[in-house]
DNA sequence: ATAGTTGAGAATGTATCCAATTAGAAGATT
DNA sequence: AATCTTCTAATTGGATACATTCTCAACTAT
């Protein structure tokens, strides 16, 4: 049985925007991508919709879709929501993380920490973090942080482009504390952690205003 | 220029499910809508997908839509993050309230604790809150706090039935402590009185199982 | 009686066509 | 040169018809 269509155009365009194929501000054309999936315009119409929930696209009535684009405040914005749930999540994750997920996690700190290519640094890291919020159950709370984590992944690439990853040396530590806190179930010590590693970001990429020209 | 057609039927329909007409479960089916508004069932499934990303209706493929219903743990879930987000908020905010806006809340805080009937408290207590936020530009921020008080709208109701609005003292003694934050324009004194308000109700509200039948 | 199955009816999903709106370029005006 | 109109092509919005899928009640078998 075939996923339905918008399903499945939604999740394509999902991959092309958070790869980089599709920029932020970048316009898209419902026929354009009708003729690519070879339907019709009506579950185009859907998908976009779909991923409007989702954040990625903006939908203007009467004139189209645009994949969405965060000002430099919007970002700080994004970054301070994300210093208060993130921590939230974990603490709520961590009592339900299996052996397997949290050995996973393990191996993803030595990873993040030896790559040299920033896709793949990129690709880790959200891996990391998102896996460490597993445990959660589904719901608004990790509905909100994956939209976030959807909204600014092009400014994190972008970011990590005029970043020398040989560089991280703290990222790296940091992600060893939260490592350290999930792996002795400290849920409280975790948010605080990941708290620490939220911010220092923000206030970082506030550094790099050029982010948003 | 009349508003687009998708745009007036998700207004009504959100004004339907926040006011009661349509319960938490019930069935929403595109034909009968399409049918009241003179309209093809097109714009009535635009309609349904800006109401799921306002939280307030659930899409099933290929089955139907349905107003949105939380479970006990979501509703505590959602507390919690308002919790953290709405002390952000308001601290955004209160920076560019005008002295218009300050006034109203004023008077509203004093309705608030006069008024004796219940969609009258609802209204009032939702303008209340909300107001002390519109000096905080739009954005994800305020997006997330609307969506949480849409989908949460119906409990409130329920408990403020199970609850005589004599008795609440203590919601008033907190609105107080707000609005004098608010006023003296001390952002971080507000954020700690609108938490521990937040914080306070979740409690109350889990005291209170039999809303979540 | 209870559980599982099947089929008719109802509701949703998709395609196509036409109408309404807009964007963008070419031209006119200051 | 810069700004404001005007017009046309392109794009989105909406309605209808048809295909697909699901729901649910009636029925069968255990």
């Amino acid at each position: 049985m075939a996923s339905s269509s918008p399903s499945r155009v939604a999740a394509t365009l999902r991959e092309e925007i958070l790869n980089g194929t599709l920029a932020p501000g970048e316009r898209i054309v419902q026929e354009e991508i009708a003729e690519r999936f070879g339907a019709s315009r009506q579950p185009v119409r859907d998908a976009l919709r779909l991923l409007e929930g989702d954040g990625l696209v903006t939908l203007k009535a009467n004139s189209g879709a645009w994949v969405s684009k965060l000002s430099e405040s919007e970002c700080d914005e994004a970054y301070l929501v994300r210093e208060r749930l993130e921590p939230l999540l974990i603490s709520k994750s961590i009592p339900n993380l299996t052996s397997a997920q949290t050995q996973r996690l393990t191996q993803l700190v030595d990873e993040i920490e030896k790559t040299k290519d920033i896709e793949s640094f990129l690709r880790l890291d959200r891996e990391f973090h998102l896996l460490s919020y597993a445990g959660a159950s589904d719901g608004m709370l990790k509905d909100f942080v994956e939209r976030i984590w959807n909204t600014t992944q092009h400014y994190r690439r972008a970011f990590a482009k005029i970043n020398d990853l040989a560089e991280s040396k703290v990222t790296h530590m940091e992600h060893g504390l939260i490592l350290d806190a999930i792996l002795r179930k400290d849920t409280h010590q975790a948010g605080l952690a990941l708290e620490g590693h939220i911010r220092r970001t923000r206030v970082t990429l506030a550094e790099h205003r050029e982010l948003f020209v």
